[in-house]
DNA sequence: CTGTTAGCGCTTTCAA
DNA sequence: TTGAAAGCGCTAACAG
């Protein structure tokens, strides 16, 4: 029913075997040969077995791209560049590598279920991306998994997560940046500034948070808990929080969020309140995702170059580069100061 | 090396059959039976060979989504909420399938060959999301190949994508949302309104201008051809082609965007020119992306119900719900009204 | 409810 | 440069 590669050989008039090696093209073949065989395939619209062929070959042309949140442009970009790098010629057979990003909604449960899907599929690379969760018991598993993809022969990739001694890794600087951040806002005269976070448990809410408690300590200015609230890394979650922000000390003077999408519903917020800004409240965000600039006014935020960083990851990942020394790089961000900070009021 | 089948098996000691079946869970085994089994698996840390499994199954446990620009929330959310439905329980092996979705970047030869991936993995599903390219050559490439997907026992779902032969459709109805969105504007009094389109080729973009233009030509206004632009379904677009516009024609009084991107992009081309929203000209969106409302003023737009298309797509995907009627859904848009649109100047 | 027995379609030594 | 043959690890009849 469905063609073989028996059949393509029969056609062409050689052996399965030489249509492999014609297919896979890793192995020489005399030129005559190989066009008998290409027309064959042609001809027959024969589509090769992935599933036979990753079997016999102990490995399949599957690259697991795993994301937080896919709805997210933050992740969207990354993945997009990682993809961009591992599409294409290059994979075993026929030359094609399916690159394919999975979505874990943030979900430790998820992410490992992802991993142990890769795993049974025999996957190329695994590329993770995003923040890690900071469950012990989870970590460790993810840890076990990790090892055992790589023991396996699938590349282990990390961007934007933090280091672990199983995978290459890229890692944002979080903490470097939300230091910058908070030290441009104490430069402008900020003393009372709330600080919206992400969920608890992830390493990029605790990074950017200790950044940002960092940078008040070294200019003395006191750290009251009652400033900083934790949420989640979406819009509604900067209104809500803003909103009880202003709540705890209406003196404040600068809202300063996990990420853009935070600060935007943080902006949302404040304009309801009748607040301005930034002449009554400064609003920072994190990431510099493309809306950042079309707020109003502009968003001050984090730069962090997701292209970049991704297609690095990708090429790693396919090991067409080399992986960084010590088997870590660490991104950096870069400050880009907009309208939505200014001195503050009085 | 690797633990298989046959070592779960002995460890177990039942034969490898018996596994297979506690594995797959569909066929009944004696409950000690499962428990041992499962036990040995656990001991063994046994993962399941995919391509093996799919390789004697003839068919796997991959569902494929296809989505034009990953780095989009619009696709983002639909291949969210189709994933949500896909991934976890119900599959065959383990109980798990492998939900992942393929960044066709809007290239029809990268949409074929991840078509081409899909069908070499013998995937269960593909799920195409987003607006088809109109190249003839192309389309009917497709066609082909999704015929031949579905032949092979692959559950095709179109979701925000117009109809075809071969698959069941959920369409956006994307011709009525433009006809509403322009009549709105025309019951506020405008008459000079400018229309900043996507890619020429994309069924989008044709069906929701040509419902600009039949709200138009329905209320007896003059659809001048210089007051539409062709671009891309991003900001800068947006940005550029609002520029243009007001070269051609300073004295429109609202523009009309192919989305809410490029509603973005012609906000801060307007602010840029000293222009304002909505007081000296207008701005409409498409899509309704959570950013829109955002937008300041709030993105006046069609709210298209992305997630429930896509998990509607995602249950069809998975047999879990009956296609619509004749293989063929229509899902309409909802006009949202916000700030950025009002009566025109003068 | 469980075991036996054939393959699934391809890759890859090993020979020629 | 090509062919023959032996599996890769699993599933699915078919018996029992």
């Amino acid at each position: 029913m469905t063609v073989t590669l028996a059949d393509v050989a029969a056609r062409a008039q050689v052996s399965p075997a030489t249509v492999s090696r014609v297919l896979n093209g890793n192995y020489p073949v005399a030129t005559s040969t190989r066009e008998r065989v290409l027309r064959a395939v042609d001809e027959l619209d024969y589509v090769l077995n992935g599933p036979a062929s990753a079997l016999a070959a102990a490995t399949s042309d599957l690259v697991g791209i795993l994301v937080n949140d896919i709805a997210d442009p933050f992740f969207g970009i990354m993945a997009s560049a990682i993809q961009s790098e591992i599409g294409g010629p290059g994979g075993r057979a026929g030359g094609e590598r399916l690159a394919v990003v999975c979505n874990t909604g943030g979900s430790p449960e998820r992410e490992l279920t992802y991993l142990t899907l890769l795993q049974r599929q025999r996957a190329a690379a695994v590329v993770l991306t995003g923040g890690a969760v900071e469950d012990t018991a989870h970590a460790a598993a993810v840890s076990a998994k990790l090892r055992k993809l790589a023991e396996a022969g699938t590349r282990v990739v990390l961007c934007g997560r933090p280091p672990a001694p199983e995978a290459v890794a890229l890692t944002f600087d979080n903490r470097g940046g939300g230091r910058q951040l908070t030290e441009h806002l104490i430069g402008l005269g900020h003393r009372r500034m709330g600080y919206i976070a992400g969920p608890e448990e992830r390493t990029t809410t605790r990074h950017r948070l200790e950044g940002h408690r960092e940078a008040l300590e070294a200019a003395g200015v006191e750290d009251d808990p009652r400033l900083t609230v934790l949420g989640r890394y979406d819009r509604r979650s900067g209104y809500e929080a803003t909103l009880e922000l202003l709540r705890r000390d209406p003196s404040l003077t600068a809202v300063v969020a996990a990420n853009d999408t935070v600060a935007l519903g943080a902006c949302a917020a404040l304009r309801d309140s009748g607040l301005r800004i930034p002449e009554d409240v400064s609003v920072a965000g994190f990431d510099d995702l493309p809306f950042a600039i079309d707020a109003v006014p502009a968003l001050t935020t984090v730069r962090l170059p997701l292209t970049e960083a991704g297609a690095r990851a990708g090429r790693i990942a396919m090991g067409r580069e080399e992986p960084p020394p010590g088997g870590i790089a660490t991104v950096r961000g870069e400050l880009m100061v907009r309208g939505s900070t200014g001195a503050p009021r009085g």
